[in-house]
DNA sequence: TGTACATCAGTGAACGCGCGTTCACTGATGTAC
DNA sequence: TGTACATCAGTGAACGCGCGTTCACTGATGTAC
């Protein structure tokens, strides 16, 4: 035996990722302090460094793996038939909505993401298009270009909404802006 | 003449409020700190306190202040009878895409403003339901709740389009997102 | 008319605090000879 | 087999810096008597 076991430092790296992935969500990037992820994660302020060359290779490391997992879910909704309907839904559900941390990182993060130095973009705008085309894929109907049109419109639609009805301090408003906003991304998606 | 003219007080809080209002929309509102804005304002940091309670009260006025500029801005299009499409496209432009500092609050700030005080989130809510408004009275046809309906759609779209626009970091994905929201938020806007 | 005091808008230094980052060190284990 | 050294995953204190906020003070003007 090892002081630590074989792959503890992998299994450290990912908690420290997985704290400091639901801290941003919920807090933002900018409000987050190294610090705090780390006592959140049972380590100590320096061990960060072993695992992290900085806070922004840490974001860009964020991005890319909550993109991943949430890429990773559009697949098994595809291979296990789950209608659209029930993706959008789930999307602009109260749920949702409410738990920010285990949420969507494009719709906690797109603005702050927009003023991030360019590699920090670049990793996210590879996992985004990547769950576009599954998205495209998803899509009830219409050619390959038409299919993308319709993901991406849906896409802005759901990611505006979500963020709108958390913004809003009126809970009647808030739910229907998530309403009004299944409805708008289904007629998208279908394409009338 | 006094030390300073009358209505200097005025004009310096405006100075200051217009400064900080740039500065959240390029920026974020975390990101920006109040020494920066006084000193781009061309005060020293006491002088905040003279015109603002705290950070937060600087935030809600700047909300307060930025929307309405834009409520203003809805009310000359209704008037002058702009066309739905040319406000959808200059929203939905390139030049307000680069254009952060002077462009719409809600797409620069809304991810922020959820994590605000429900103070601040008030503030928003209020000024974005009278724009809400103005947009359900520009709507081409349909009954008043359809009106809504179409403005809350639309909308939702623009805000995410605009910000998936500024958070990619591939030019040609960034024009396709807006070209394409131009047409999605259209055919959301003429209710299909 | 002269003088004492109040007011206004702002200065600029200082407060405590948390930030991202660095670094000397620890202590258990593995490896070389 | 014994010992010297290397490695690994961390500890925890410290670095300089900027944060939001406070406060004693300034200096020009207005006001009271």
């Amino acid at each position: 035996m090892a002081r630590y076991d074989k792959g503890h430092r992998d299994t450290t790296r990912r908690h420290i990722l997985d704290v400091a992935s639901a801290q941003f969500r919920e807090s933002g990037i900018a409000a987050v302090g190294l610090a705090g992820i780390m006592s959140a994660a049972g380590l100590t302020n320096g061990a960060f460094y072993t695992h992290f060359e900085s806070k922004e290779d840490l974001v860009r490391a964020v991005l890319l793996d909550a993109l991943e997992r949430r890429e990773q879910r559009h697949k098994d909704n595809l291979k296990n038939g789950v209608a659209l309907e029930t993706t959008i839904r789930d999307y602009l559900s109260p749920r949702h909505r409410d738990h920010a941390a285990t949420g969507c990182p494009t719709a906690a993060l797109a603005s702050e993401i927009a003023r991030h130095p360019k590699s920090t973009r670049e990793a996210f705008t590879g996992k985004m298009s990547d769950i576009l085309a599954l998205m495209a894929a998803q899509m009830p109907s219409g050619s390959a270009a038409e299919r993308r049109r319709r993901a991406l419109s849906a896409y802005a639609t759901m990611v505006g909404a979500l963020q709108l009805s958390r913004a809003v301090s009126d809970r009647q408003l808030s739910e229907e802006i998530l309403e009004n906003a299944v409805e708008a991304s289904l007629t998208l998606a279908k394409g009338l």
